[in-house]
DNA sequence: TGCCTGACCTAACATGGATCAGTTCAGGAC
DNA sequence: GTCCTGAACTGATCCATGTTAGGTCAGGCA
């Protein structure tokens, strides 16, 4: 819950904001890597969080093949106010052994009403993910293979970098090449090819299981990686007014 | 503002709520074709929606390629809560003539913080749009070019059904091959071929800017079409607290 | 020791979709 | 009427990526 309780600090919330937030936090389970998180059509009365280890949102096709939507890593909500309005529409799938935190869903709309700060704050990490949801369709829809999982590669590392989950241009990176493959909509076949050229073009180094960015500039370049949409969209002061739309 | 009004009125607001946030809509505007409703890093404080006409989100990347990340249609937000929290990060283009209404955004945040159901209806489109952003990724990166066609054309019939924009299995059209292109990662030209094949699978028929729906159930079929996720989600009672996580 | 499994890796071949280079047609400006 | 423009449409060619069918290696286990 280290994690969990940093990001909150970093989205500009107050000390005594934040203590009120951890107040609400229930003990963390275990998932086995492959296990479920949040089964898809399910109900909770929680909210959850990735404490430690990695997650992903799975969208299952027929023929047992899936899209992950997005990793989730320590820190990241798993089900943010999804529950107030109906069930989840995915599942979320361990990644590799995780630890799960929870707080109760409607003393949390309570908080959030009590403390526009923390009604504002919620909103921020809410929108985050859009940012990145939306960067991720953009991804896949410009982008050939190699800038595909460049891109990726680049905002992994920005994303674990701000939780201080990345060290000096490296990382623990424990998803598989089908993993990739499952969120790039890349076969893992060419996503192996792909990793290879990155290689011998001297952009990464990956090596059990811990990926070296070798040459960030290189990397973002042939990713074409903005990181601005990552920037936690802190609660910063009410706008000035203008009288027109 | 008419199809905004429904679209509150839609997601389980009282019709008190509904006026409360009807006092605060400011005049239109008028947006030509073409035109931005947004820019990238822009500021406003106001929250804008679709009064008439469609829009998209845009990203722009180098060499003027764009990608289209949602389309909005009457009664979507196109902002909401974006610049309470920071500068919005991508462009809101008119695809056609549009109408924009707008709304002060703190005004907003002081109405949620006074009615809980308020703030879960906006949790409520939030989510909502996330879901439709998760879908995408997931067309984008599992399914092939007519599929992937067909998936949008099925969730735009949908959307546009559900603030009674869509007559008996047709709907005005005005996204051009360009437009579908843009949205679908596939070249103009693959477009154009692929909706030639869904008009010579009779599933759809597309002339003068109408949408013709011929055969729901083989396009649904075609795309693996499953509306769940638009479901509205609308402010449902609190589900009962139950004691673990 | 040998067997099994999961992850990584590779080569040969097939193909969906991109690219390039056009044509046709309707609508608006003049 | 002519010109111009944007959109729809088409055919030929090419290549990035998928598909198929393997191989290697390390770890766990009997």
């Amino acid at each position: 819950m280290k994690f969990f309780a940093q990001r909150m600090g970093s989205s500009g919330l107050s000390n005594s904001e934040v203590s009120a937030l951890m107040d609400l936090v229930q003990p963390s389970r275990m998932v086995r890597a492959g296990g479920l998180i949040r089964r898809r059509n399910s109900h909770s009365p929680f909210t959850h969080f990735i404490s430690s280890g990695w997650a992903g949102r799975c969208d299952d096709l027929e023929l047992g093949s899936r899209q992950i939507t997005n990793f989730l890593v320590p820190g990241d909500f798993c089900d943010l106010h999804e529950d107030a309005l109906g069930p989840i529409d995915h599942d979320i799938v361990a990644l590799t052994s995780a630890s799960v935190g929870s707080l109760p869903a409607e003393a949390l709309l309570g908080l959030e009403a009590a403390h526009p700060a923390i009604a504002r704050a919620m909103w921020g990490f809410s929108l985050n993910e859009s940012a990145i949801l939306r960067a991720w369709i953009t991804n896949l829809g410009r982008r050939e293979s190699d800038a595909r999982i460049a891109h990726l590669l680049c905002e992994l590392f920005e994303r674990l970098s701000r939780s201080g989950l990345a060290g000096d241009h490296s990382f623990q990176m424990p998803l598989t090449q089908q993993d990739l493959s499952d969120a790039l909509g890349i076969t893992a076949v060419h996503i192996n090819r792909m990793l290879q050229r990155l290689r011998a073009m001297k952009l990464i180094h990956l090596e059990n299981r811990v990926l070296t960015l070798l040459d960030v500039e290189g990397l973002r370049s042939l990713a074409g990686f903005e990181p601005a949409y990552l920037k936690m969209r802190a609660g910063c002061p009410a706008p000035p007014l203008r009288t027109s739309a």
